[in-house]
DNA sequence: AATCTGAGTCTTGATTTTGAACTCAGATAA
DNA sequence: TTATCTGAGTTCAAAATCAAGACTCAGATT
């Protein structure tokens, strides 16, 4: 987990992977979503790029020449997951239990959950959760 | 989740917050465990008392003058699925899939797995969930 | 030829971080 | 009583990082 927070142990790569989640991938759309500096942005996408957490992707827009634009990668998307509880708890928790935002299935609507679940996908209480090495 | 940000989106905060779900809460052992440097961790354990994710808490040892010790209050242990999905994510994408270690039931020690799933406790695909404004 | 735009780089001053030394309070030892 | 030790910090100068804004560059449009 170590490597893990050297990912995203940092508030603007934080902020860049939430609007690669939103599906926001081009560098101005996301400079004028996060107000980040130029230098920053582009120093924490190419680390993001090096982790093999995005990748540049060419893309054409007619009339116009090729441009590149920053996509999750397979690792990247993996990310999902941590990023739905993290949502999950400060709707919980920072914003005061009055939840305005909650996580949902794309197309159904239905309320969804991240949650600890045994090999037979019964939920289990997080505090029974630790590491373990595998055998 | 722009708050969750501002609480996780710093390499020590995070790394603190390891120590702590693994059960170290005094000053010195984290700062061994971390080798960070005395003020920076003086400062991020202020800010994660402030936002009220660990508190101190006195505790006095045989022979000893009273000491505070930086328990996880409620909230803190809410990030607990975070966590753990972040340490299944580092397992699958990080270390090159030989992953040494899981997710395992603290008593038991059967595997577990943090996961998606919808009201019914079926799982669901990471890639089906979006943030939605609750009705 | 002049202008525009997306995607950067460069420069410079401001902020943060680091490491090392210093402080402080109570317990124990001499 | 004075000295010493330890956990838990402060303080301070030097080094690293960041932010804001100006500058660059390549190809499309006027």
């Amino acid at each position: 987990m170590a490597l893990a927070a050297e990912v995203l142990g940092d508030r603007w790569t934080l902020l860049i992977l939430r609007e690669a989640f939103y599906g926001v991938c081009r560098y101005d759309d996301m400079r004028e979503d996060l107000k980040a500096p130029r230098s920053t942005l582009t120093d924490r996408l190419n680390r993001l790029v090096a982790q093999g957490i995005l990748k540049k992707q060419p893309y054409q827009e007619a009339g116009d020449r090729v441009r590149q634009a920053y996509v999750l990668t397979e690792a990247g998307r993996g990310l999902a997951l941590t990023f739905l509880a993290l949502a999950q708890w400060g709707e919980a928790h920072v914003t005061g239990g009055a939840a305005p935002v909650g996580v949902a299935d794309r197309e159904t609507g239905a309320p969804l959950q991240v949650a600890l679940v045994d090999a037979q996908g019964a939920p289990v209480d997080p505090a029974r959760a630790a590491l373990r090495l595998r055998d």
